[in-house]
DNA sequence: GTCTATAGTCCGATAGAC
DNA sequence: GTCTATCGGACTATAGAC
């Protein structure tokens, strides 16, 4: 993050990221199979906590709702690091292919509900649209939350973004 | 598309294609920014049919609808040539590169279907999400009709798959 | 059209952990 | 004695600079 800071992300080389951790170039790819991979790491945690959410969800809860709640509970895990994923969100917005890779993450993070979905019972394809519906919400509200000069909750700006979308589908 | 079927996409380098073309590998990268873009081009026909659609639905139609007719509109520029669709799909299922492309195309087409409802008088984060589900929509409606061995009607795939997105966020 | 930087891979070698 | 982590360097292809 400090290199990225001081020289961007591509006048940033690999070379350069494996020395300042006193490592060589090979030894990086061991651990990252892409030079974009290492701005993705940690993700695991945010994606196990949605999933673990929409399981937790009551049964009788609808499968939009479901994803909702999987949303919520991991809003906590970007709150707990606010400036972090505002750095980190700066790199994004300046580099498309890192925005190529993001939006890869978000739809393998949407497959991955889209499974847990189906373990709740629901059908495909009700199980992908519910998945993506969610991808969208999440999406529209990060997007305020980073924005926003001092933003707002970001599980108010999740709970709006839904509400939303149940009206603009009615 | 003979070189890729022949060796495949990752098998195929950029001086291959231009060689087989009778240009340089310079050449090739003043037409395409990118090895990838090379799979992308005429897209641009597909966006254009779809914003047309899109700015051209019932003044009273929903966002949501007039999305759909957007996307109605664009079906008819895939059945004509379903067998490229196919073997285009085909090279996409078998490269990860490939899909993030995809996937970057489909959320600029979103963008733009969401500027093209913004025209229609529909603010933000409506238009966005609005747009946003369309490209579920297609997304689920279009892995029908490839998959599918004798694919039905792709306009009536989409019409199904809009369907089940309603009945979803109801 | 040439020239160059960088991502990413392959091979073999080496050293420490258990 | 095997397993795992690192290293060094050579090599190819993409992509961009000039």
């Amino acid at each position: 993050m400090k290199l990225f800071e001081e020289r961007g992300y591509e006048g940033t080389t690999v070379a350069d990221i494996a020395e300042r951790a006193g490592l060589t170039k090979r030894t990086f790819f061991r651990y990252f199979t892409d030079k974009r991979e290492v701005l993705f790491s940690g993700t695991e945690i945010f994606e196990g906590t949605v999933i673990k959410g929409v399981l937790d969800a009551p049964a009788k809860a609808s499968p939009l709702d479901a994803v909702a709640a999987g949303l919520d509970a991991s809003a906590v895990v970007f709150e707990q690091i606010p400036d972090r994923a505002g750095k980190r969100q700066a790199l994004l917005d300046a580099n498309p292919e890192l925005q190529e890779r993001e939006r890869a993450k978000l739809a393998g993070l949407s497959g991955s509900v889209a499974a847990a979905l189906r373990e709740r019972g629901v059908t495909e394809p009700a199980a992908g649209l519910a998945a993506d519906a969610g991808m969208s919400v999440l999406r529209v509200a990060f997007e305020r939350w980073t924005t926003d000069p001092h933003g707002q909750d970001l599980r108010k700006l999740l709970r709006d973004a839904l509400a939303e979308l149940k009206s603009v589908t009615a």
